[in-house]
DNA sequence: ATACTTCTTGAAAGCGGTTTCAAGAAGAGT
DNA sequence: ACTCTTCTTGAAACCGCTTTCAAGAAGTAT
């Protein structure tokens, strides 16, 4: 109602053919660069903005992605990596000139209702999808759908699936590591086993007390879902089994464990050390801050977004991409490394 | 691509035009019974979706309407505030049969900018507005494009404006009154002026202390942004005046204020009460547990979407509406009360 | 010059719906 | 039985842009 210029009306004033002006509009080649200028110059003068569902009509593309989070309530709301995830996301899809879609939901049955109607609606060009379970089932509607995906966080089954995650194996070996040459042997971890995340954590984590010849106790590894909550309950079980040092999964878990241990009358780190996964806010916050493994949550918000155009554009690659992001160790204060050192 | 059907299809295989299949589509009247049966038939049986595009372009309607958080990156990742508002217009968006989606921008400026891209575009039927800082400056914009939205949280120049809030000036106000009748005096507050709830609260609690014929000492005022730091550091400063309670701002800043109590070797509440605002999932976490004022940030998102999507269906109403959600005390422990009671 | 290519360009045919318009069918009133 | 309304319905125009197709213009090789 506000755009009363249409493309035939910049044709009249340029005096040429829509199909001219529509070229101008898309870069295409084989316009004169005297008529090229002229149209743009008509463009520019009335500030014609072309109409963008026409555009997808005849163009068949919507320039619209989805962003799907499928986790509970307690998730979303508690820890901030989906903040920051959907932050950096929605900044991907205006880099690329997308409009990001949002859908939340809570349950793995309700996502797949959620994903059911925005298959059925048609309109996206593709999506970004992030879970904080195993997700599987999302994975053959999607490929039903023949509609270009891309996952955030490795699916567990992820052959032909593209996917952008940080490298959670090498964060649980990395956070490990450190507190094995720090000298602690007896060594917990507080993981979950609801993704692959928690699961790749904690491959790191044996693999590093492997290496360096300490045995692993089964007993000191408990489990938690991310929430601070849990991550009180698992510290307190731990505390019976008398560790030295423990690798939280999460700052926000982290949290619930150092109240634990607070409670419990231990001191960080000089009774027990802490080391956990993530770097998000809470870390710096906490108290004492946190010894972190940094996880590059921006970056990967970015490239899975970039990947998701590039494949709208040029079709799904084969095989499919897994795209790994580094993680680092940032030292804090409550591994104790800084007290050794200083 | 996966979608061959298109109304001309379905026109065939009802026998009917395409005008009559638009007509079922549409819930028009002037259709037979036993013809509109037919076409719903076909339709279930041949799993027809309407491509949305062509809706669009033909109805002059997206369908689409958009969520603008301007806000700092500090407080959209600490403050659960806004993954429960975004949760929850995301599910008021479904309900109403609306994509949502999201823009995020950090500073005014970038939101202005985020805006225009977005006007500019033209895709949108409205808009969904929330913003940390007062934002006026988008609503001249908003205004100019004549694009419906709705303010979630009362702009300072709200004078024909839509927007939804909750009673701040009444949160303040049971905050304050609450800690008053249990006999506390020296009432202090750690609120922001950077927008109209902080005003509206610190309002309330100004009346709260008339009404009761404390004096108000303006040094026991101080403000915060509304993150956990902010919190702690203007904790720190009241501290000095000697206060036997505070009202504070929002959960998160509280979580600060409790830390600079516990490292000043105060107790709560035996030393100094504390009630805070918002009843978001903090403030149960919190030790000890936040006797705070419960905003209903559900209702709200879900109230502003509605709003909006009348707008849409029936054009803006004169004059604009203001709707204002109640808000109500939950008592915990950290106001003195249940011990004083129990 | 002549015959081919390669460029440029406009006309027109979509894209898949909605909406207007007119006409035939059915119902109402006398 | 006849006229005037009110219902139903289909044909066709339209939404605003992209893309195909064909033709005229320009450039090149013989």
């Amino acid at each position: 109602m506000s755009n009363k210029l249409t493309i035939q009306r910049i044709a009249e004033l340029a005096d040429v053919s829509k199909a001219t002006v529509s070229r101008v509009l898309n870069e295409y080649p084989h316009v004169r660069p005297h008529v090229r200028e002229k149209v743009q110059r008509v463009i520019s003068e009335t500030g014609y903005q072309p109409n963008n569902i026409a555009r997808l009509l005849a163009s068949d593309r919507s320039s619209i992605i989805g962003l799907v989070i499928s986790a509970s309530a307690q998730m979303i709301f508690n820890d901030p990596y989906f903040p920051a995830l959907t932050e950096a996301i929605s900044g991907g899809a205006a880099d690329n000139n997308l409009i990001l879609s949002l859908f939340v939901s809570y349950t793995e049955k309700q996502g797949r209702d959620t994903l059911k109607g925005i298959l059925a609606a048609g309109l996206l060009d593709g999506l970004v999808i992030t879970a904080d379970h195993k997700g599987d089932a999302f994975i053959s509607q999607l490929q039903e759908a023949e509609i270009p995906f891309v996952f955030i966080g490795r699916p567990s089954a992820a052959a032909g699936v593209n996917y952008v995650d940080a490298d959670n194996v090498k964060g649980g070996y990395l956070a490990t590591s450190h507190l094995a040459s720090l000298g602690y042997r007896r060594i917990a971890t507080i993981a979950s086993d609801q993704n692959t995340a928690g699961d790749d954590r904690i491959m790191g984590y044996r693999t590093a007390l492997r290496e360096r010849g300490i045995a692993i106790e089964e007993g000191l590894l408990a489990y938690g879902d991310y929430t601070l909550e849990s991550g009180y309950a698992a510290m307190n079980e731990l505390i019976q089994r008398g560790p030295e040092a423990v690798f939280v999964g999460s700052d926000t878990m982290a949290l619930g464990a150092l109240r634990a241990l607070r409670e419990a009358g231990l001191r960080v780190p000089e009774d027990i050390a802490v080391v956990s996964h993530d770097d998000l806010p809470p870390a710096i916050q906490a108290d004492p801050p946190l010894t972190t493994v940094r996880q590059p949550i921006a970056a990967t918000g970015k490239m899975a977004v970039e990947k998701l155009a590039q494949i709208i554009i040029n079709g799904q690659d084969h095989p499919a991409q897994h795209l790994i992001n580094p993680v680092r160790l940032i030292v804090r204060a409550s591994c104790g490394a800084a007290q050794l050192s200083g």
